[in-house]
DNA sequence: AGCACGCCGACT
DNA sequence: GTCGGCGTGCTC
């Protein structure tokens, strides 16, 4: 038997897989993960690595793989944890164990940026310039060279002589022999933000809070650790009801991370955990650099904090003593990763805590069919708040239909009721936002007059222009000629909808002159901290109405905020996804629930051409448990996830005719391994974006009750690829329940 | 990263 | 010839 290591030296040279030959007395013990001494390299010097696979049959050259030397067992230690948790992503959702180890030891790449290493001068001037001399009459240029630059400046770093002036490490060694020179690798850790501990006023928890507590804490104590999902809505606390949660694991000498969407990620939510934690807490996010991000790793493997605090990266902390991973709006879809392995945040994190014996807890508002379709069939305990824990009412929502305002020959993107009630939000001196749901945005075709959407006879989505001319679905392939007139109503309103928040934010302008409008989108938040300022400019109420996409509704509470409009509801409702339902009523829910946060009572009102929907109407009602029961009935209706699995694989090349006999020979080799199992096999599709930069792509998808068939399968296709030298001009991804069919 | 190998100029 | 400095390439 042979297993494959990585090596415990940071070097990318060193950044991939050795085969090591495993002792037959080993055979029993060793497991993934483990470490281990092996000999490496010309002098076999004993190097730390981790076995990361076992393998029966060995692809190098015989003669030159050498015997695992032994186990050094201290505990698996922490890198060891890792280890086996990429082992898993990779099973799990495809790739190579190089690409999952880099997801989850971000150490390496980063360790050599932080061991800065420095190099100062110890000769004074006159005895630098005497053993210049020196080397320059030796002709040891490459001494002379650095010397030189030494004495110009005592203290240089050492990748700059590297780089720069080409100089070895070899050479720097022998200068620090001869005592020119000495080598320094200084470790200081910087931490991002300054201690600023506050004691937080003893908190009251609502019963419902204490009950969540009580609930998880009991299982805890008895270790039973398991997933919990809290389903809560807007405003009822659960930020506190994690920390407590935290701070009781805290206390018996446990870590926990905490995970939130970047977009999520803002200065108030981070101050209330240091409020509570102090400097036990620290954050990562996307603005650290990759030194900062380096040292919160380390501060953490040293057991200097307990709460680590970032986006879906944060969940590979290697904390000594996982107790508790929390995911906060777990139903973000930024938790499903988009480079190779494409994992999901919510599986992975559940994963981790199986090897670590730790829990997970899911928060949201509106939670994601997936999670509550778990905890409906017991894999996830639930835990609800229903009740907002400052009393505050929920907002009341209107619906106006837009095909209505149409017939009555209103042809403004603000219906005559969303402009009565911005007159007098106005008038009162409080604050309106206005969100326009671009999500999903790569048009469908719909009808203005009567609100009909052209949709897949097969698959219940909506179809799209496509280059061709024709519309085409993006499922399963299917292509129609282009409707000039709706099939429903015989209007020739009928084409693709659009809209900008710049048009938005005209229009108001002309009908609102006396308002102070801002505007938030991709434009207006491009420049740094460009989000941060917009929005503290709204808070300080220096603007009337802010306009956005989706990125006005999460997190910040504005207490002057009484009206909210969502101004074309439809907008993600059609895009061509079985997600679309969820993720209208998601965001429908969110910026609902943005207004009144404060004293004031806050009104909602969603525009939208299919007022009949079931994911408008629940929205309406901010009804989440009607709008589940609607949607997991269509998704068992269609076999779409969570009730079916679904696996993409995603076939890319420069040649058109390859990819398609590619795509062909994929597929046929599907059905034959799939046997007597139950297995849908689609496609090959055309993805929403057919060809980038000169790449064709296609798309095949699996579709099956059980996971693990899937898993079987994706192993056997990435076996069938690899052996068959004809897919190498290919690139093929596997994507498990992707977020979107594309 | 660490180590050996091989090239090249300098000096006995 | 041979010695030592210096760049290069490999490590299962």
């Amino acid at each position: 038997m042979f297993a494959n290591i990585i090596v415990d030296i940071t070097h990318e040279k060193l950044d991939k897989i050795f085969q090591y030959r495993v002792p037959s007395h080993m055979e029993g013990e060793l497991s993934i993960g483990m470490e281990v001494l092996v000999p490496f390299g010309k002098g076999n010097r004993m190097t730390k690595g981790y076995v990361v696979d076992f393998t029966e049959n060995c692809d190098y050259d015989l003669s030159k793989v050498k015997e695992i030397a032994e186990i050094s067992r201290k505990g698996m230690a922490i890198e060891g944890k890792l280890v086996a948790l990429a082992a898993w992503m990779k099973e799990n959702y495809g790739g190579t164990m190089i690409q999952a180890l880099k997801t989850v030891l971000p150490i390496k790449q980063k360790e050599q940026a932080k061991v800065k290493k420095k190099v100062r001068l110890l000769l004074n001037e006159e005895e630098g310039k005497t053993k210049l001399d020196f080397y320059l009459h030796k002709n040891q240029k490459a001494r002379a060279r650095l010397l030189a630059a030494l004495l110009d400046e005592p203290v240089l770093d050492y990748e700059l002589i590297n780089k720069k002036l080409n100089i070895t490490l070899n050479v720097v060694r022998a200068l620090e022999e001869q005592g020119v020179l000495s080598i320094e690798s200084e470790q200081v850790y910087r931490n991002p933000i300054q201690n600023r501990k506050q004691q937080e006023k003893d908190i009251c928890y609502t019963v419902e809070q204490k009950n969540a507590i009580e609930c998880f804490w009991g299982d805890y104590q008895r270790q039973q650790y398991g997933t919990y999902l809290i389903h809560g809505v807007t405003g009822s606390g659960k930020t506190e009801v994690y920390m407590e949660m935290i701070a009781r694991v805290a206390a018996k000498g446990r870590q926990a991370i905490v995970l939130i969407p970047e977009i999520a990620l803002t200065f108030q939510t981070v101050m209330r955990f240091y409020r509570r934690f102090g400097d036990r807490v620290s954050i990562m996010n996307s603005r650290l650099s990759a030194g900062e991000r380096y040292d919160q790793m380390m501060r953490a493997k040293a057991g200097e904090i307990d709460v680590m605090i970032g986006p879906r990266s944060a969940l590979f902390t290697p904390f000594p003593n996982l107790g508790l991973i929390v995911i906060d709006e777990e139903h973000e879809n930024t938790y499903k990763s988009e480079q190779i392995p494409r994992y999901h945040t919510r599986e992975t994190a559940i994963a981790r805590a199986k090897l670590e014996q730790a829990s997970v807890i899911l928060g949201s508002a509106t939670p994601s069919v997936e999670a509550m379709y778990r905890a409906k069939h017991g894999e996830y305990k639930l835990l609800e708040l229903h009740n907002r824990s400052g009393n505050q009412e929920m907002a009341k929502v209107h619906v106006v239909d837009l095909r209505e305002e149409l017939r009555e020959g209103n042809r403004s993107i603000l219906s005559r009721k969303l402009q009565q009630m911005i007159a007098d939000r106005l008038q009162k001196k409080e604050q309106i936002m206005l969100f326009l749901n671009r999500r999903g945005y790569a048009g469908f075709i719909s009808c203005r007059e009567c609100g009909f959407v052209v949709k897949c006879p097969h698959c219940d989505v909506s179809l799209s222009y496509h280059r061709n001319g024709k519309m085409v679905c993006h499922y399963c392939g299917y292509e129609q000629e282009r409707v000039q007139i709706c099939p429903e109503c015989g209007s020739r309103h009928i084409g693709e909808f659009k809209a900008g928040t710049q048009q938005i934010e005209e229009v108001v302008k002309k009908h609102f002159p006396e308002a102070r409008v801002l505007r938030m989108d991709l434009d207006t938040t491009r420049s740094k901290d460009g989000h941060e300022k917009i929005l503290a400019a709204f808070a300080n109420e220096e603007a009337d109405i802010l306009v956005g996409t989706q990125m006005i509704v999460k997190g910040h509470d504005f207490p002057n905020v009484t009206l909210v409009g969502i101004l074309a509801a439809d907008m993600s409702l059609y895009s061509n996804d079985y997600r679309a339902g969820e993720r209208t009523f998601q965001l429908l829910t969110q910026a609902a629930g943005r207004a009144g946060r404060g004293a004031k009572k806050g009104e909602a009102l969603i525009q939208t051409y299919s007022p009949k929907h079931y994911a408008i109407v629940t929205a309406a009602a901010q009804d989440y448990e009607a709008f589940y029961e609607e949607e997991i009935h269509y998704r068992e209706l269609m076999g779409y996830p969570p009730v079916d699995n679904l696996l993409a694989i995603l076939v890319s090349c420069e040649k058109e005719a390859l990819l398609e006999t590619g795509c062909k020979y994929l597929k046929e080799f599907a059905v034959r391994i799939r046997g007597a199992e139950e297995v849908a096999i689609i496609g090959p599709a055309s993805p929403g974006i057919g060809k980038i930069n000169d790449v064709y792509r296609k798309v095949l998808y699996l579709k099956t009750e059980k996971y693990d068939t899937l898993i079987k399968m994706k192993n056997k296709l990435e076996q069938y690829i690899e052996v068959n030298p004809g897919f190498n001009p290919m690139r093929i991804q596997f994507d498990f329940n992707p977020m979107h069919i594309s």
